[in-house]
DNA sequence: ACTTGTACTTAGTAGATGGCTT
DNA sequence: AAGCCATCTACTAAGTACAAGT
């Protein structure tokens, strides 16, 4: 049962990572017990902030009175006393890894400057909170919100007229309209298999790539044709009320996971294998399973787990009671589980085919819906399987048990129209409701933190794609908004009141660092920040005009990043963070997203604070793909752009994802790789001395040693080096025999080789001279010319591996996934690859195809 | 005006898949 | 065929926003 294995599944490296989750040694008081007494945060003293500062002399004094500081408490934060701890500082060390800076977009603040990389990481501590809040159920409310825009159709055609007013969306619901519903129905289309054969289709056409355009054209149409029963942006209808979003809906419920069948493997106690019941043994076999990952290993995951698992199995009557966390090895669940996986791996074809065919039944049975007569795809319809609960970062609750589902804490939502669904045998649904204003098809309460789990139609269904044109709508909205409302949080940075001041400084943030809302949190969740909920302690202010950011923020991903900011916001925040300021005290004291947000709707009809985020993300990457797209390059070339297009958007958005587990080696190769060029460099140099001492004066730099190339690494490069070409003569001297052989010829002597060999010999030889002398000699026909040519190309050649160095780097931790199905306008995609004749396929894979297929009727010219 | 609760979007990751090499 | 890697998909946690309740 070695658990020192280590090919042990290691899960998630994030190594030099952000994620401040790590149990690590200083996790304070992981003994502490649960008994400790919620500990309430502290909340620092009420204190009024008086615009004093004497920089802001034009303000002093002004601070009316009206603007106290506002007596609520606002949420109670982690006591200042607990001195963040920073741990982990090997971490991230290797500095370096600065976001370079990517665009000269005015938008977006972009001038990344350095990231200096101390290691910052947040570590307040927190004890388990008993959240006893039973919440009622509100019944459902059938609410009224009409709103009466004008409506621009988003026809194909039309859609290159990018002045136009935002295209409202609205979801028709008419009764009226029950006779196009009925149409609908009648032309629901069989999917799958024709789709299958219309992207083959498409991708043979696109083998032809060059131009073709016509075919390509016409596939395109098929689809499209195809597609029009189910095209809801072609038909749109202005519509009344935005809050009803369907008349009718159909479908069969949700899946309940299997029952748990026991397996029987014996975990250890005390060093004796124990008999558990089976649903002992399931919760056992939960743990067991995550062993040796990063969950597993985390001291709060590992309390919390053996909190739940010692009461079940108090309950169940252990014969030795199961007391301590320590006693217990699941090592056996643990080879159990990854014995299942290697048999899972190794299935038949037959086995495989069986469990296709197994899916395949379930997607037909609650994979579908009827939405106002239109078949739709239903996203989750798999309850949520019971296990422990994993959450990130510093979750005070992760490990708890989750619980299994029962159908009577389930409610459906349909039409009172449509036949209930059966309840699994023996079980009745928690509640049956008709409720038009909501889209989800089933719901029920997650008994760990209390929250709500929804089961909602996928992310291609027609609501989905409604609301996601909608999103993109009010980002295009804002994009023409965007000066006046940049005008005005500008000009009441300056204002007398510190609660205007400090909305418009917050503003200023999330519209040029597209930072998230921040609304506040809870006790017993991870502690994490936005922009509204900001401390003290997460931004550092340096001289001129400099604003350092580093905090955790959503999924407790560190956000990094020093850049410089306007001087009044860089006064304003020096101005928030005078006075007693404490670590703890948030940065805007008397600013909450909702009083941001409802500013905001005063600016601009549906703007809140994330529709910042939605807009610049869209914004820099039609900017960007622009910039970048090479115009007459190949397709792989104007992929390359478009991806890093992607990526400074990505960067933007701070969306990362944890470093793979081959990349240092992947590195490493490439750093060798740029010394081994440095090296031929140096040796250049040295010849051209050696040519020409008489340039000792003039050209210093030629004496100059490469940075990074040591005399160690020279050596041990040279030894390779010899070796290599040892193997290559012997290689080459075989070869050359085999040949002979062929020909019928008298194979080279032993001897020849010998001699070849010794010629390695001689030329390691001088290798060592060299290095010991430091003079190389040129070789035939060298020329000082030469030589510099070669160290220009030699140049070259580093500056680009460097840069592929970089890209790498950065790609490793940048997600590019997120922003591309959430915050870039998929518009801006089609028509990019419509006017670049770039395969569709090439940047959306086959389910983003299907969420954006509302998109992918736009003309060459579309504008965000 | 504050708190609580609901509904929906946004987020990273585990595991499946599939293409490629060995 | 096996193993390796880079996607892709499925999953569910963690946000935002706003409405209802107090």
């Amino acid at each position: 049962m070695s658990s020192d294995s280590e090919d042990m599944p290691l899960a998630k490296r994030r190594q030099q990572q952000q994620r401040a989750n790590k149990p690590s040694i200083n996790n304070l008081d992981s003994g502490s017990d649960s008994d400790t007494p919620l500990g309430k945060r502290k909340r620092p003293a009420v204190r009024k902030r008086v615009l004093d500062d004497d920089d802001d002399d034009e303000d002093a004094d002004t601070l009316s009175s009206s603007d106290s500081r506002p007596p609520a408490a606002k949420r109670a934060r982690p006591s200042a006393a607990k001195k963040k701890s920073y741990k982990d500082d090997s971490s991230n060390s290797d500095g370096e890894g600065d976001f370079h800076g990517s665009s000269d977009s005015d938008v977006p603040l972009s001038k990344k400057k350095t990231v200096d990389s101390k290691a910052k990481t947040n570590g307040s501590s927190k004890t388990n909170g008993t959240n006893g809040t039973s919440r009622t159920k509100a019944a459902p409310k059938y609410k009224e919100e009409s709103s009466s825009d004008s409506d621009a159709p988003l026809a194909k055609k039309a859609a290159s007229k990018k002045t136009s007013t935002p295209t409202k969306i609205k979801v028709k619901t008419e009764p009226a309209s029950s006779s196009k519903s009925k149409q609908s129905t009648t032309t629901i289309k069989r999917r799958g298999k024709e789709e299958v054969d219309d992207r083959s289709k498409l991708k043979k056409v696109k083998k032809e790539e060059e131009d073709d355009k016509s075919k390509v054209k016409k596939v395109k149409k098929e689809e499209e044709e195809d597609e029009d029963a189910d095209a809801w942006w072609l038909n749109q209808k202005d519509n009344e009320d935005e809050s009803v979003k369907w008349t009718s809906l159909k479908h069969n419920g949700v899946y309940f996971p299997p029952e748990y069948v026991p397996h029987g493997v014996k975990m250890k106690y005390d060093g004796k294998p124990i008999t558990l019941a089976p649903a002992v043994e399931e919760i056992a076999g939960f743990f067991g399973a995550l062993l040796f990952t990063e969950h597993a290993e985390n001291p709060t995951f590992q309390e919390n787990f053996f909190k739940d698992f010692s009461k079940i199995a108090k309950a169940h009557k252990t014969s030795p009671e199961i007391t301590s966390f320590k006693k217990c090895d699941f090592t056996p669940m643990y080879e159990y589980y990854q014995a299942e996986k290697e048999k899972r791996k190794n299935m038949t074809k037959d086995q495989k085919e069986a469990a296709k065919e197994e899916k395949m039944v379930l997607d037909e049975m609650y994979g579908i819906c009827y939405l106002d007569g239109r078949k739709e795809k239903v996203g989750n319809y798999r309850i949520e399987p019971p296990g422990l609960f994993r959450g990130r970062g510093k979750h005070p609750k992760t490990g708890c048990l989750k619980l299994r589902v029962q159908p009577e804490q389930v409610s459906l939502n349909l039409s009172k129209d449509a036949p209930i669904p059966k309840a699994p045998a023996g079980h009745k649904w928690g509640a049956i409701v008709h409720d038009d204003t909501k889209t989800w098809l089933a719901t029920w309460k997650e008994n760990v933190n209390d929250s709500t789990k929804y089961v909602f139609l996928a992310a291609g269904s027609s609501l989905k794609g409604q609301s996601d044109l909608k999103k993109f709508e009010t980002a295009r909205a804002l994009k023409k908004e965007i000066d006046r409302i940049r005008r005005g949080y500008m000009a009441e940075l300056k204002d007398k009141k510190m609660f205007n001041r400090q909305r418009a400084t917050a503003l200023y943030l999330i519209d040029r660092l597209a930072l998230r809302a921040g609304n506040e949190k809870g006790e017993d969740e991870a502690d994490t920040v936005g922009c509204c909920s900001l401390r003290f302690e997460h931004v550092t202010l340096e001289k001129p005009n400099i604003m350092h950011l580093d905090f955790l923020g959503k999924d407790s991903i560190r956000y990094e990043k020093t850049v410089e900011v306007d001087e009044q916001v860089f006064k304003n925040i020096r101005l928030f963070k005078r006075e007693p300021a404490q670590e703890g005290d948030d940065l805007f004291d008397r600013l909450k997203t909702s009083e941001l947000n409802k500013h905001l709707q005063n600016l601009m009809k549906g703007l809140t604070a994330k529709v910042f985020r939605t807009f610049n993300a869209s914004f820099t990457f039609q900017d960007q793909l622009e910039k970048r797209t090479p115009k007459d390059g190949t397709i792989a070339e104007k992929l390359l752009a478009y991806n890093r297009a992607n990526r400074d958007v990505a960067i933007l958005c701070n969306h990362q994802r944890a470093v793979s587990k081959g990349h240092a080696g992947q590195i490493e190769k490439i750093e060798d790789k740029v010394r081994a060029y440095k090296y031929q460099k140096m040796k250049q140099k040295k010849m051209i001395l050696a040519l020409e001492p008489k340039l000792k004066k003039k050209r210093p730099e030629l004496l100059e040693p490469e940075s990074d190339l040591e005399d160690d690494w020279i050596e041990e490069y040279e030894t390779q080096l010899m070796e290599k070409e040892r193997e290559k003569v012997k290689a080459k001297f075989e070869k050359d025999n085999l040949k002979r052989k062929e020909n019928k010829e008298k194979p080279m002597p032993a001897g020849q080789l010998k001699d070849l060999l010794k010629e390695v010999d001689v030329k390691a030889k001088d290798l060592a001279d060299e290095r010991k002398t430091g003079v190389v000699p040129p070789t035939r026909g060298a020329t000082v010319e030469k030589c510099n040519a070669q160290i220009l190309k030699l140049d070259e050649r580093i500056a680009a591996t460097r840069l592929s160095l970089t890209d790498k780097e950065e790609n490793k931790q940048t997600a590019l996934g997120t922003s591309k199905i959430n915050y870039i306008d998929p518009r801006i995609s089609a028509a990019w690859c419509e006017k670049h004749k770039v395969p569709l396929d090439k940047i959306f894979t086959k389910t983003l195809r299907d969420k954006f297929k509302w998109a992918m009727t736009v003309d060459k010219d579309w504008e965000f």
